[in-house]
DNA sequence: ATTACCATATAGTAAAAATCTATCACATAA
DNA sequence: TTATGTGATAGATTTTTACTATATGGTAAT
């Protein structure tokens, strides 16, 4: 196989039409050029230049390929470019992983600070649910992922970012007892909806069912939480939202009633996570850190950053 | 200054994601893979892969580097081809992409006459559905393509070959309306198979169906044209297959009925691909007026030459 | 004709780079 | 635990590249 610098030495000659010249400026000895012209002239398995007494020529394919070769060097150099500026480690694209049942209502917040500060950061999102997030960046499908995940393995990096309330929604029809917050014993014997099992939210529902004697209806598992919401409203039973959703999609008071849970025991605690010994580590910490910020200053209100 | 060779280990690595098995695959041992990327990785300025224990992953930046690398080679192969093209054109390997769904119905009836016509002439044939033989001709991992393609990048070249029916596929016990051409209201409620959204096809029969009020089956998709026909003979619903599939594997009607819609509006148009810049198109024209020689003479019967 | 001077080609050697063998260290699966 | 997978490392070896010195051939002035 032949070398970029064979085709550097073809450029050059075919350029300045002599040998020796060219060696002079490219700083090497002239018998280098014979040898190397020749060897990619038989790499090639044609004859690039007529070489004649006081001058070597390119000959018509010489003259075909010298094009091509000019460009297939400029777009070396442009990939030498491309890597000096991602070696800043903020213009790369960096796949990042987050549950449906946050992306929506977190991203929208995050991202626009996030482009300002760095520009030529790009985030490829995709939305699955927290096991699939965690075996993805195991195996390198992402590689960053925020999420309600509480342990890792040792390969990976978890750094904790905010702990975001649930709510209890029920439909504003219904007859229920409390005005303000909620106690744990008026939910006794009331049907509970909640997302399927694959997803965290579900295991704190669970637990607040068991401790409180609420039924929580297995037929009707929400596929997400507009669905879930939705089937609060007909009535089939109340459902716990997450914080950051009813911020961002609950607008209508006369359409779905929520209330806080006395205690403040319900929430889910979202964190930031990595590999352990991904060359980008170092971003990462710094991305965290940008995005802890954020959320700290502009949803400060709703959800409490962690450290 | 990094070698075009160090390229095709990055490449190589990143496709298979572990040293030792790329190494194997390039006929060289893996610590000159270890050694060879380090040196890349130091000419950039970046590192490209993250070594874990298990496998050598790319790194956002290595991912954002490989395409330019890619077509960097691809280049480089453009060029190697162009040297060996200016002595004889049809003295080469051609790769040719086919959709899976016609090649092999296809090919036979063309290969005989065109190793005929050109005796030193050999073609590389790789199934892959459309979408991908596009993506592989712009990125030269093909420098063929026939296929029903109907829209082309401008740095492609798209020539129509021929027009190709789709047929109705019914079991024989069905109790069907219809006994010479099938009208499309005859098709109302009925249960459609279809191969799955990477095909062409699919978009000709869902527009049927559309019109016609019959019921695309989702939850079945055949992966080839045998399996969708073994399909149909199952009594699981009716499919429609191309022409020239059924004149190459339909051999038994007590099997499978096979009818043509009225009309004749349902068709796949296929097309002969190549880059426009190829410095073999010259020749690739030769070969399509001869591809298209054959098709009218051996299979006129079949299909409708386009021009 | 001879000589000086321009070009490229070649031979042989030295330096550098690429590769291989062998082995290590570590993780995972059986 | 062992067997097998992963990449990293050291040192020997082969291959490639480049250099020095010289050869070859042709032109032009003497």
């Amino acid at each position: 196989m032949a070398s970029l610098r064979q085709l550097e030495y073809f450029a050059e000659v075919a350029e300045v039409g002599s040998l020796r010249q060219a060696a002079q400026r490219l700083g090497v000895t002239q018998p280098t050029l014979t040898v190397q012209l020749r060897a990619l002239e038989e790499a090639l398995g044609v004859v690039l230049f007529e070489r004649t007494r006081n001058a070597t020529l390119l000959t018509p394919a010489g003259r075909d390929l010298l094009p091509e070769a000019l460009t297939l060097m400029a777009q070396w150099r442009n990939i030498v470019e491309s890597a000096h500026l991602i070696s800043d480690h903020s213009h790369s694209t960096y796949r990042l992983g987050v549950p449906p049942t946050l992306g929506p209502y977190l991203l929208p917040s995050l991202l626009p600070s996030l482009h300002q500060r760095f520009q030529q950061l790009r985030l490829h999102v995709r939305e699955e649910v927290p096991d699939m997030l965690l075996k993805g960046l195991e195996e390198g499908r992402f590689d960053l992922v925020i999420g309600p995940i509480s342990s890792v393995p040792e390969a990976l990096v978890r750094e904790p970012l905010f702990r975001e309330p649930l709510f209890l929604a029920s439909p504003v029809d219904m007859d229920f007892p409390a005005v303000g917050d909620v106690a744990e014993r008026d939910l006794r014997g009331l049907d509970i909806l909640a997302m399927d099992e694959r997803h965290t939210m579900r295991r704190e529902v669970e637990r607040i069912c068991e401790r409180a004697g609420a039924r929580l209806n297995s037929d009707y598992e929400g596929t997400s939480l507009d669905t879930l919401r939705q089937m609060v409203v007909m009535g089939m039973g109340l459902a716990f939202l997450p914080a950051l959703y009813v911020r961002s999609e609950i607008h209508r008071p006369e359409e779905l009633r929520v209330q806080r849970l006395q205690g403040g025991r319900l929430f889910r605690e979202h964190a930031f996570l990595y590999r352990r010994h991904a060359p980008s580590r170092h971003f990462y910490q710094q991305l965290k850190a940008h995005i802890r910020e954020i959320i700290t200053r502009d949803l400060g209100d709703t959800v409490t950053p962690l450290d």
